[in-house]
DNA sequence: CGTTCGATGCACT
DNA sequence: GTGCATCGAACGT
């Protein structure tokens, strides 16, 4: 079942826990894609400084202080594009960053898009965990650019579904990449899942429980 | 293992 | 002109 726009229109934390473990599918002119979500960071209004609303409403904000459930697409760095579900009712700029999945469907589809990454010199093939690995990275695998900014998630080729797979165990950090607000524990991942960035905790993986929810 | 650093486009001041 | 919600190559240990 394809998530409802209610689902979104809801605190950005409550819709960052709950998205881990549905999946985001794409049916690209050039083929179909899907994966699990495991990693997912929450941007919430102008008062949180590294949401992009900080500043107030801007042309490229925009998105944010639409409907819940709108897809906010933009470019960053120059060269990945990164797509977050817009939460909240409409007028409360916030949304979820998606930073990690667990590929499903359309792996060698995934493949060949990340090997087509122009600043990809070693063509040796992607391990399957790492495909859909951060925010650029799950992008270029799954197809999603600056043209599918705006979509409704609610519908047709871009969407995020619930296929009924367990609630996952949830570990709360720090966001990734940002300069402020890093005392906000607002980045949700699958304990100790391989395809999560940064994971904390040192060198290996055993899912250390940290911070539960 | 670890860290550094260049690539690259555009919104914003 | 500045500064990114990044990635991965290159180099040091």
């Amino acid at each position: 079942m394809i998530l409802p726009a209610e689902f979104y229109h809801r605190p950005t934390l409550d819709v960052a826990r709950e998205l881990l473990g549905k999946v985001l599918v794409y049916q690209s002119p050039d083929g179909f894609a899907s994966g699990m979500i495991v990693e997912a960071e929450a941007y919430i209004g102008e008062g949180d400084p590294a949401c992009h609303a900080a500043a107030g409403r801007t042309v490229r904000n925009a998105p944010l202080y639409g409907p819940p459930s709108l897809a906010y697409v933009y470019l960053n760095y120059g060269l990945h594009d990164m797509v977050n579900a817009v939460t909240e009712a409409e007028g409360h700029p916030s949304a979820v960053l998606i930073r990690g999945l667990e590929p499903l469907e359309g792996l060698p589809l995934m493949r060949r898009r990340r090997a087509q990454a122009p600043w990809r010199k070693d063509k040796t093939a992607v391990p399957s965990h790492e495909l859909c690995r951060g925010p650029g990275n799950l992008t270029r695998a799954m197809g999603i650019t600056l043209a599918d900014n705006l979509r409704p998630l609610t519908r047709e080729p871009l969407t995020i579904r619930d296929e009924g797979l367990a609630p996952p165990l949830v570990v709360w950090d720090s966001r990734i990449g940002i300069s402020v607000g890093t005392d906000r524990l607002w980045r949700a991942s699958v304990a100790g899942h391989r395809a999560v960035s940064a994971r904390r905790g040192g060198s290996s993986d055993p899912p250390v429980g940290r911070r539960r929810v």
